[in-house]
DNA sequence: ATGCTAACCTGCGCGC
DNA sequence: TGCGCGCAGGTTAGCA
């Protein structure tokens, strides 16, 4: 579900609603999320949420105490309500600020999570990511450093959060399609002109999501309650055996490190 | 070091 | 209708 452009558009959709609040409590219904709930989440209790901010896929929300570090998983998403209302099935996280705004956690599969850190910059699951992917510091000169010699595909290397973080299945078969390059390519094999269309069109597919509220395939919904437009523009994702919006050949779909990669043969090479 | 695999969990759509 | 199967937006741990 969430990429990083989900992820952006849920704390865009929360933070107006959070931000300068007091944290009055935190009910944790299931605890058993991809790692348990730890108790010193509580530490954040009668804080002032100060800022909320993203990195990669990870919502990151801070007080003077430390922060508070969400990840949505699979299947997560994040909802603003402006009253106690009953909680449903997969309802396992509330957060209840002092003016009885309440942000509530619903996450099916439960690979979500909910983490605290003093210093959350330095938590092991942050402190490796690679660059921002909308940032200055991802550019050709850098991505190409980190393809060089690698023999995985160029699919794969762009999905793993250490070398740029927040690109998921959708958007890294978006954005190569978008450069035309086969997600099968050998990453260390691509020419720098190539790595350079390639560091643009993530930007540009990101960025344009983001603009659309996202993507809504299943369960992802905005804090507002609705969906993601940018399923309206996806050139090769879920397309399998339907004709490409450029060249009208057959859309192919291969599975690639357990995850299933869409992309057009003619177009991408 | 690098790269692959299984694992975590629930729901839904499809074919029979 | 109901059942079993395959698949789903993520990520880490563990092993070769």
């Amino acid at each position: 579900m969430p990429e990083l452009p989900e992820v952006e558009t849920t704390c865009r959709g929360i933070s107006p609603y959070l931000i300068k609040k007091n944290i009055q409590k935190i009910e944790v219904r299931n605890h058993q999320l991809r790692w348990p709930v730890p108790t010193t989440v509580n530490k954040c209790i009668n804080q002032q949420l100060t800022d909320i901010q993203r990195r990669g896929k990870y919502i990151i929300m801070e007080c003077e105490a430390g922060s508070l570090i969400w990840h949505l998983g699979m299947s997560g998403h994040m909802r603003i309500l402006n009253k106690e209302k009953t909680p449903n099935k997969h309802d396992h996280v509330d957060m209840i600020m002092n003016d009885q705004t309440i942000l509530r956690l619903n996450d099916p599969r439960k690979f979500g999570a909910l983490l605290f850190a003093k210093e959350p910059k330095l938590h092991p699951l942050l402190a490796n990511l690679g660059p921002e992917p909308l940032s200055e510091q991802f550019n050709t000169a850098y991505l190409y450093q980190r393809l060089t010699n690698k023999q995985q595909s160029i699919k794969q290397a762009i999905m793993d959060s250490h070398i740029v973080p927040g690109v998921g299945n959708i958007y890294a078969s978006e954005s190569l399609f978008r450069s035309k390059i086969n997600p099968k390519t050998k990453a260390g094999r691509l020419s720098k002109i190539r790595v350079s269309i390639l560091v643009e069109s993530v930007k540009s597919t990101l960025k344009l999501a983001i603009e659309a509220g996202g993507t809504s395939l299943r369960d992802f919904s905005q804090a507002d309650g609705k969906p993601g437009y940018f399923k309206q523009q996806l050139m090769v994702y879920g397309r399998k055996d339907q004709q490409c919006y450029q060249c009208n050949q057959q859309i192919k779909h291969i599975i690639q490190g357990q995850r299933a990669t869409y992309y057009c043969p003619k177009c991408q090479t």
